[in-house]
RNA sequence: GGUCCCAUCGUCUAGUGGCCUAGGACGCCGGCCUCUCACGCCGGAAACGCGGGUUCGAGUCCCGCUGGGACCA
């Protein structure tokens, strides 16, 4: 047992991004990989966005992919109480100091600076008031911020375990604000106060937060706290190479889920977008990534989000997957689609077993079931165009599939390879190929020209349901002309 | 605009100075298997952004450029 510890602070948004769900892997991970916790932290200070349902769509998201946290949720809305104390420290040890600028002058000064073309930084007008002058604006009833009183010189520093040397001119630095004026912290000091307390060793985050490290750095010196050690993970971006996002309509981890990918192939999926176990192993299960995880194999450059890549993953994970489980998650699927009731389902489990093996190994996603398989649930589909076309022609087409039906009628129990022996016998005694009448069999039965091998339908679908398409299928044609 | 980061097939990646005639995977193309569709198998096209160095030797180290991204404004 290691003192490693790592967490996620997402705020809750009722969006579960796929790169949230990365960065949460990975701490996940690290966590198992070292034997250490994994933390979660709700960063919900923005009321407005942060129902009970905002916060759930997180929570459901991860219990799915089966990342677990050791402790938490811990929720920065009910923390307000704990930042204050440290900002007081701040200020006592003269590491901070009170700014009583009004926003007013700020703004002034910002579109003074922008006019110019000057970058702006804040000008430390109350770096170096006295303490006489504090007390005089405190006693008129000044509002101020507290800001971080920064080197002026030199260079702020640290090691990244994905990026390497991290370095940044204090000069490109200036004096943030860590209070606001109301008393609430700023973001960047609430996530160090929080990491202090939760005891955070590990930071390992998406690279848009590297600029914050910088000044979160700053922070721990101030407070004379060890700083964590930090992991910035590439940033998962989309085809067009800018960053995944909700408002571009990128999918959620939410969507993916109800689109039929499996938490494992996700999961898979994503460990490997930025990370390599540095041979050619791909479709890995949690248990063998966590044995080979480590910061060597995350890739510093940003990775664009593949679903063509996810989908081939999902059809491997959907192909090896067990029956019984299949029929289990594909079961809302159907309902969702009308094809049957959970009761329906429930008690034809055997016979569930046999369909959804004929079709695994064609499905890419659970909808597919639904969409590829609708033919063993109803009967009253219509015949795909382009196969009447090409499969149900031929003057004695109707009078051949009536004949192979009355043969199949003889056989009650109709078994696949009763069944085969049928169709070829027939076959050849018309004279004709097998796939004259297996063809335009498989469009009677099924309404398409494609699927799983016709003597698997013809045995899953059983002999009252065959005849019955057949004499449909048969009546269709008769009246083609 | 400022700051920081990144740079191998279309995409995800292996590669840490000679083992690279640059390997694997997705996708794409062709073939095999076959009752169709898939699966599977075999084969193919496809990359070290550019320019300088360093070195006997550079995808691998250094510099510049270009390109991309992020953050801040």
């Amino acid at each position: 047992m290691s003192d490693i510890r790592v967490r996620i602070a997402p705020s809750p948004s009722g969006y579960f991004h796929v790169g949230t769900a990365r960065t949460a892997i990975f701490n996940y991970l690290y966590a198992r990989a070292k034997g250490g916790k994994f933390v979660l932290r709700i960063e919900d200070t923005d009321v407005a966005r942060s129902s009970k349902e905002m916060v759930d769509v997180i929570l459901d998201g991860l219990k799915w992919l089966n990342v677990e946290w050791d402790e938490g949720p811990y929720h920065q809305s009910r923390r307000q109480d704990l930042y204050p104390p440290y900002a007081e420290k701040l200020l006592l040890s003269k590491r901070a100091y009170r700014c009583f600028c009004t926003p007013e002058e700020l703004t002034a000064k910002r579109e003074e600076a922008q006019k110019n073309k000057q970058t702006y930084q804040y000008d430390r007008k109350c770096r170096d008031l006295t303490d006489e002058e504090v007390d005089a604006n405190l006693n008129q009833g000044k509002k101020f911020t507290v800001r971080l009183k920064l080197p002026l010189e030199g260079e702020a520093e640290f090691h990244d375990e994905v990026l390497g040397e991290m370095k940044k001119a204090y000069e490109d630095l200036d004096d943030f604000i860590i209070v606001r004026s109301d008393g609430s912290p700023i973001y960047n000091f609430a996530v160090v106060v929080d990491d202090i307390l939760m005891k955070i060793t590990h930071v390992i985050r998406g690279n848009d937060h590297v600029a914050n490290t910088f000044k979160q750095n700053e922070i721990y010196d101030a407070l004379d706290v060890d700083r964590p050690v930090y992991a910035h993970l590439p940033l998962l971006l989309r085809p067009d190479r800018s960053k995944v996002s909700k408002r571009k309509g990128d999918k959620s981890v939410t969507e993916y889920r109800e689109e039929g990918i499996l938490a494992e192939a996700l999961f898979n999926y994503l460990a490997l977008l930025g990370w390599s176990p540095k041979d050619d192993r791909e479709l890995m299960s949690e248990d063998e990534i966590v044995k080979v995880f480590d910061f060597k194999g995350i890739n510093p450059t940003n990775a664009i989000f593949d679903p063509v890549k996810l989908n081939w993953m999902n059809s491997q994970y959907v192909m090896k997957a067990d029956n019984h489980t299949l029929v289990q998650i594909i079961t809302p699927y159907l309902i969702e689609a009308d094809l049957a009731t959970k009761y329906w389902i429930e008690t034809r489990w055997q016979w569930m077993l046999k369909v959804v093996e004929a079709l695994k190994e064609r499905c890419t996603t659970l909808k597919d079931f639904a969409e590829n398989g609708y033919y063993f649930f109803k009967d009253d589909f219509e015949y795909d165009p382009k196969g009447v076309k090409k499969r149900f022609k031929g003057d004695d087409l109707p009078d051949q599939l009536d004949s192979v039906r009355e043969e199949l009628k003889k056989h009650y129990e109709l078994r696949k390879e009763t069944a085969e022996k049928v169709v070829r016998d027939k076959a050849e005694e018309f004279g004709v190929k097998p796939a004259a009448l297996i063809h335009p069999i498989r469009l009677s039965l099924t309404g398409v020209t494609g699927g799983p091998g016709l003597f698997d339908i013809i045995e899953i679908l059983g002999q009252p349901e065959v005849d019955k398409r057949l004499s449909r299928a048969i009546e269709f044609i008769r009246n083609l002309n």
